[in-house]
DNA sequence: CTTTTTAGCAACCGTATGGTTGCATGTCGG
DNA sequence: CCGACATGCAACCATACGGTTGCTAAAAAG
């Protein structure tokens, strides 16, 4: 805490302008940390293909163990990406795409924002 | 790898008809995992407002020392979400949208072929 | 030339993460 | 009831990650 505050002469609050989207991110993040992974990301293209897969048929597709998977899923299912259905002795695993879905429009903002940006820096430029 | 390759009886290749862009993942899951912390995610809030700011000038922002904020920026420069050019004594760093564009098409591939996995099952459904 | 500002580099620390193995549990088919 | 199958749980391990501190270097200000 020593380092900081003292430093950056007059850039405080600089958040304040943003979208709301941009602003309180704590799930968000992990949606993407989800995401953030090879595996996981490969198991996400998986399931967006439509149904619902067990455990065993999702670990067929990777090269790590039955238990990695869980694992991984598991971590899917706490940012809400995938959800899992006991059916039997076994569970199904399928997309929950809501999450997905809120991690794109924050995309779409910030290209957006960075445009309107573009578009400020351009007119400013060109003003006579 | 004992484990692995005896149990999920017929589900090889489940790959094979994905879209492209959802099979060679490596670079991409960099882009979610750079976007996956909340540091990082106010960052890029931040720099897609527009402009180019130092690495003082962002620190004021979060609640971590300078140097964290630097390797916050490098993973974001890895990923090549974040752009950072030497002017100076300073460095000033500046959104590069292109990963974060090819992370939305991304998630609009990941949507959209949920929603056509959504309406075969649905026409299976009705089928007479 | 000396001081200040801004940043980079390196070492260190605690905890989370990705991955494994071993065993226990529930459930389906006879 | 019994065996086989699919999963759950817990412990364990190595490494990556988020964060800090301390020191050094370069540019701007005086």
């Amino acid at each position: 805490m020593s380092a900081r505050s003292r430093t950056a002469k007059g850039a405080g609050r600089r958040d304040a302008g943003l979208p709301a989207i941009l602003r309180s991110n704590e799930a968000l993040a992990s949606v993407f940390a989800a995401l953030g992974d090879p595996t996981r990301l490969k198991l996400v293209a998986v399931l967006c293909a439509g149904g619902a897969f067990s455990i065993a048929q999702l670990t067929a597709n990777t090269e790590i163990s039955r238990q990695g998977v869980t694992k991984h899923l598991q971590v899917l299912a706490d940012a809400g990406v995938v959800r899992g259905v006991k059916l039997g002795r076994e569970r199904l695993w399928q997309l929950e795409p809501g999450q997905i879905e809120e991690a794109k429009r924050t995309l779409e903002v910030i290209g957006r924002q960075w445009e309107v940006a573009l578009g400020k820096l351009k007119a400013f430029a060109e003003s006579p």
